[in-house]
DNA sequence: CAATTTATGTCAACATAGCTGACGTATTCG
DNA sequence: CGAATACGTCAGCTATGTTGACATAAATTG
């Protein structure tokens, strides 16, 4: 199959100038937050693979070890996914011993997430790479650098319609089906 | 089909600690990063889901209009994806007149590609939530300040190994195959 | 207490976006 | 000419997200 004609020679309707200043558009931090996460998680992705379990583990197991307790239903919050989605790891990382599933003290509907020892070693293990590299970009700044950091980290984020969790007079809302 | 059993009721084996500050590891900002990114791509996301695209399009489309005329080899270097993940979103991008190929001009088995005025629309229009974002998150900075989120950004970045892009002797290297 | 809502689990099917392996083709280079 | 290079492509697999539908146990409410 010639792939000659499907490849133009001529210069019709391109264009060849970077964009760069446009609508004062910081391209520039677009691209270093892309480049900064894909790296960020690329020593966790790493120790990930040798265990067979992958990023999404590694969020479950984090957030389980932050805040040990918590329910299935803070965690989808926290996560932001199906609880379909959830399951999947959920179930491998209780099965491979790494959570444990109690039954809420007063709702006994509830299942809260601790982490067994394993489990809390491999959060770490995970967290390890992470810090370092933290630390390593951090070396250079001085105490109002690094606030200037978590402001704008924490700038970044939406804000918590705390509205949504209160308004609940809804059947079935949220990502629930 | 009976849970009970499956659930415990004692805490054997179980951390009810949160992972706090253990080994001095900051895991508030690997939690603000985590967070931070999620709603950075979440802009682009829901205007993509509109157009049918997703976020690798996003990817590519966004770098191609960034510098034009870059190779298929400098663009897979980039985005750190195999040949095979990146042509199905660039036959997919070409095909709706998004970007074109061009023939390198000195050596033609490249296929250089470029942005067409409908790409250029697009990576504006998925940069700019993202922009919008980042400059609400800078509001409160000085200088100072967005100096060294830049520079924070940058160290979590992997150094770029210059060696491996000249110590070319190996037949068949890096990610292909 | 009966009805309903809530918290969670689960089955099935599907989409996106990554991967490996293998092979084809055009072009350049020694 | 032959080998290396730049790129395309077919086939199949995996991880992780989605929607929809339904089940079960416990809490809540009328």
């Amino acid at each position: 199959m010639s792939l000659e004609g499907a490849i133009k020679s001529d210069s019709a309707g391109i264009l060849d100038q970077p964009m760069g200043e446009t609508e004062g558009i910081d391209f520039e931090i677009i691209e270093l937050l892309f480049f900064a996460y894909r790296d960020f998680i690329s020593d966790p992705d790493a120790i990930l693979d040798t265990s067979g379990f992958g990023r999404a583990h590694h969020r479950v197991v984090h957030f389980v070890n932050r805040e040990p307790g918590l329910t299935v239903a803070a965690l989808l919050d926290t996560l932001k996914i199906t609880k379909q989605s959830l399951a999947r790891v959920l179930k491998q990382l209780i099965d491979s011993g790494y959570i444990e599933q109690v039954a809420g003290p007063e709702d006994r509907r509830q299942r809260r997430l601790f982490p067994t020892d394993r489990g809390r070693e491999l959060a770490l293990a995970l967290a390890r790479p992470q810090s370092c590299r933290i630390a390593n970009a951090m070396e250079g700044l001085d105490e109002s650098g690094r606030a200037a950091v978590k402001t704008f980290l924490s700038g970044m984020i939406n804000p918590v319609t705390r509205g949504a969790a209160l308004d609940e007079d809804d059947t079935n809302e949220g990502q629930e089906q």
